[in-house]
RNA sequence: GGACAGGUGGCCGAGUGGUUGAAGGCACCGGUCUCGAAAACCGGCAUACCGGCAACGGUAUCGUGAGUUCGAAUCUCACCCUGUCCGCCA
């Protein structure tokens, strides 16, 4: 969310924040309410202190006349009189103001300066690792080789819940309890990240907090007897760990990894690339979360893809990473890398991860702050995450990129300790 | 799920209708003292918003929301959370 200030001081801002998304002909006429609604808000808000500071005056009169033993009947009325006008105006200034903040929820952030504008013709790759197989043709795709060494369920998983929703079994469940570990040690051990165990249900001021909601609601599964949110990621337990708390300076850079199960509706997906596992309702993670200050944020963006990446070297997987052109980046997002894995049998490039830097974004509807120095004003923090990595699609490219002639798959290195094995057939 | 008890400032804690934004203590910041520190003493110390170039003025905030009242931290209702006991349970 935006600080409302920004409509009265920096709506050119704004606004060119949403020209470079390729938002702003859709978002102008909202601009331009939540503009004039702005300075209605702040008339309403003067009238009614205004009002309120006359009603304080009488009543402290009315307790001055009481102690003295004199008649107070008539300021009595006039603070009855008072009281219904600032009923009124309150109202008045509460629709203002509700209508104000369901505008500023509606408004996406504003991209940093170095990503470029435009949709996503102009993502940019911006480096990449390895070489993809430019033999797909002859290999299998991992829906079939999946079921054919017997690691996927793909029909019991639908039977027992719906399309979309993966059973594993045998080394295929253990390769999921294997990328867990992988991922989990790498971040703690390598990277200094502090392990978390975090619900994998959240209620809505943490929906709200991170900016799924009330934008996206609809893309997440409800669990609505108990208004409660299945994740859909770890990103929204995790980055609303500190809400509405004040950190030290150095508590900063904050940093948590956490694994979890992840759940979406992809409402409105149906049928785009949903074959297998590229687009599934239910996926496993292993989430990246920062916490950071202003100064540093940008840099540690570069830092945070880094790491992800460095789960892929290990996995011996190619990738590449994509500058997300504004247009591109997510609502919440100031700036995202994402990192595309080649998946030849697909033939296509799998996005495994999203990396982004919120600057105050989610910080300021989170309320998460901290104190540049003691007795200082507290400051919003600058929030991050990435994927790192996300399970289901690095499965899928394990299966097509690391298959042998054979038939069977390769397992690399990194991962053969915790799968027991170097090689599925 | 049931029965009690409770939610007050960074923390502890007083406060049951009228200068209480809120006593007192701790913590923190500045000062005196000291070679320096501790102790002691003096002073300061919430947040957000509105108006104002500023000085400053105003408003709101005692779990959340609604209500009663001229006036609510104090009274009423609903909800949320915490603790204890009981029930249930991986």
């Amino acid at each position: 969310m935006h600080d409302i200030r920004l409509l009265r001081d920096q709506l050119d801002h704004l606004r060119e924040g949403m020209r470079r998304r390729g938002k702003l002909a859709e978002l102008q006429p909202l601009l331009d309410r939540a503009e004039a609604l702005e300075r209605e808000r702040r008339a309403a808000i003067t009238e009614v202190e205004a009002q309120q500071a006359r009603r304080n005056k009488v009543t402290q009169e009315v307790a001055a006349r009481r102690k003295a033993g004199e008649d107070a009947t008539a300021l009595i009325a006039e603070g009855r009189a008072i009281g219904d006008a600032i009923g009124a105006l309150e109202a008045r200034r509460n629709e203002a103001d509700a209508a104000v903040q369901a505008m500023l929820y509606e408004l996406p952030n504003i991209p940093l300066a170095d990503v470029p504008e435009g949709d996503e013709s102009a993502n940019t790759v911006v480096s990449s690792w390895g070489a993809p197989r430019d033999d797909g043709a002859t290999l299998t795709p991992h829906w079939d080789k999946g079921a054919e060494l017997g690691v996927l369920d793909l029909a019991r998983g639908a039977k027992i819940s719906g399309s979309g929703f993966i059973v594993y079994r045998g080394a295929g469940a253990r390769l999921v309890r294997s990328l867990m570990n992988l991922m989990l040690d790498i971040h703690t051990t390598e990277h200094g990240y502090e392990e978390t165990w975090v619900p994998f249900v959240v209620n809505r001021a943490s929906m709200t907090g991170t900016g799924n909601f009330p934008k996206f609601e609809e893309d997440a599964y409800a669990v609505t007897a108990d208004e409660l949110f299945l994740i859909p990621t770890a990103e929204v337990p995790v980055t609303n760990l500190y809400r509405d708390e004040i950190l030290e300076l150095s508590d900063l850079p904050k940093t948590f990894c956490a694994y979890s199960a992840c759940f979406r509706r992809e409402a409105g997906a149906a049928g785009k690339d949903t074959r297998g596992l590229l687009r599934v309702h239910q996926f496993d993670k292993v989430e990246l979360v920062r916490y950071a200050t202003p100064e540093t944020s940008r840099q540690e963006l570069e830092l945070l893809t880094s790491q992800a990446e460095t789960i892929l070297q290990r996995l011996e997987l190619p990738y590449r990473r994509v500058l997300l052109a504004a247009g591109d980046t997510g609502f919440s997002s100031a700036m995202t890398y994402d990192l595309e894995v080649f998946a030849p049998a697909v033939g296509k490039w799998l996005e495994v991860s999203s990396c982004s830097v919120f600057a105050d974004f989610q910080a300021r509807r989170a309320n998460i702050r901290y104190r540049p120095a003691p007795g200082e004003k507290p400051r919003f923090v600058h929030t991050l995450n990435g994927s790192a990595l996300a399970f289901s699609r690095i499965i899928a490219c394990l299966l097509e990129h690391h298959q042998q002639a054979d038939g069977s798959v390769r397992i690399p290195e990194a991962l053969q300790p915790w799968l027991g094995r170097a090689v599925l057939r």
